[in-house]
DNA sequence: CGACAAGTTGAACTCTGTCAATCCGGGTGG
DNA sequence: CCACCCGGATTGACAGAGTTCAACTTGTCG
């Protein structure tokens, strides 16, 4: 954070979280990247990335320098296009995550989103270890861990998953869908 | 809304608000426009409009056909560096939004930022007629339009701002600022 | 086996939303 | 010119979801 614009990066293996630290010494997250994500294109209009990026775990990421990018533009334009697309479905799940929506709509929605994100990568939809902390999972939802754990609780009660430690396990994903469903999907 | 994605908008007098009604049909607005400001890119992705962009009163809009814009990449490549630079700054803006900040912080980030929106426009950043209902407002700031109220009044007491309907007279900005101060700047 | 971090559970509290009543200002029509 | 309306704004009372604080449990790693 702070540091310069130069590079965009992409997530080759493993995870980050993106995070700020208010004034109050309060961490946010703004969301979690995974092999494919693209990392740093909030900062094109300061010039300085303006968020931590702190990996969860053994990772690799690929560096692009911008300038050398953004050269690109006029030899393939649809590059451009191709990076507004990546940053307009960011915006559509900021959009999301700032309604006001509860915390049993929330925790679903993120089941589902990281769900279909490791499906997306070829690792099973029904089965994946999260690789965040229940305290992250709270902080990018705007909720306490607390709630997180009682949020969980409730699904598992009702058989809607299983936990084990960070290992989630599906158990009826049409009804994850049925209380999520008044929030668009959240992608990062 | 739903309308197929042809072209970005510049509004060139008034203003607009962006909202979307969610499946218990209750609006949510995801931001003001007021001259200069693009409307539009959100679509991007999709290739589909998922707002619905209201007049607050008299305005003028100016459409851009986003075919023929693309195609300007090539010859100006700077073209697209600031599109994606507005959209980096609607991005920072969402982030900011999407916290968990309190009603105060909102409200004063709100004010704060119609006040310096105005300024940048050429008028006073002191007085000024604020376009929207106070449930617009709410809306915006994930609140309802009761605790605005409230807020407001607070503020009026503490020697903040002063109000008469819809126009707001800043008194005190640094106080503004520091309740604000943990929020990001509200741009749109 | 012990220690420390992460996660869970319980109880009290607080902020904000909801509901309802009232107030205010501007436009309308007699 | 005034009485009347009507939507927006304000104010008050109350309830509920979620936070906070604290104690307790679990699991992981040296």
């Amino acid at each position: 954070m702070g540091d310069r614009f130069d590079n965009l990066y992409v997530v080759r293996s493993g995870s980050f979280k993106g995070s700020t630290i208010d004034l109050d010494g309060r961490e946010h997250i703004l969301g979690f990247f995974m092999p494919g994500d693209l990392i740093g294109f909030d900062a094109i209009q300061t010039g300085k990335y303006y968020t931590d990026i702190v990996a969860l775990q053994k990772s690799s990421i690929c560096a692009i320098p911008y300038a050398g990018l953004s050269r690109l533009f006029t030899e393939i334009p649809q590059l451009a296009s191709r990076l507004l697309q990546m940053m307009s479905k960011s915006l559509a799940s900021r959009e999301t995550l700032a309604g006001d929506y509860s915390a049993e709509e929330r925790c679903a929605s993120f089941l589902a989103g990281m769900s279909d994100r490791f499906n997306g990568l070829g690792y099973s939809a029904i089965v994946f270890n999260l690789p965040m902390a229940r305290s992250d999972i709270a902080k990018s939802l705007r909720l306490a861990s607390e709630t997180v754990t009682r949020v969980f609780a409730r699904f598992i009660d009702d058989c809607v998953i299983s936990v084990k430690g960070r290992e989630i396990t599906i158990l009826d994903r049409s009804r994850l869908d049925h209380i999520a469903s008044r929030m668009g999907p959240l992608s990062i």
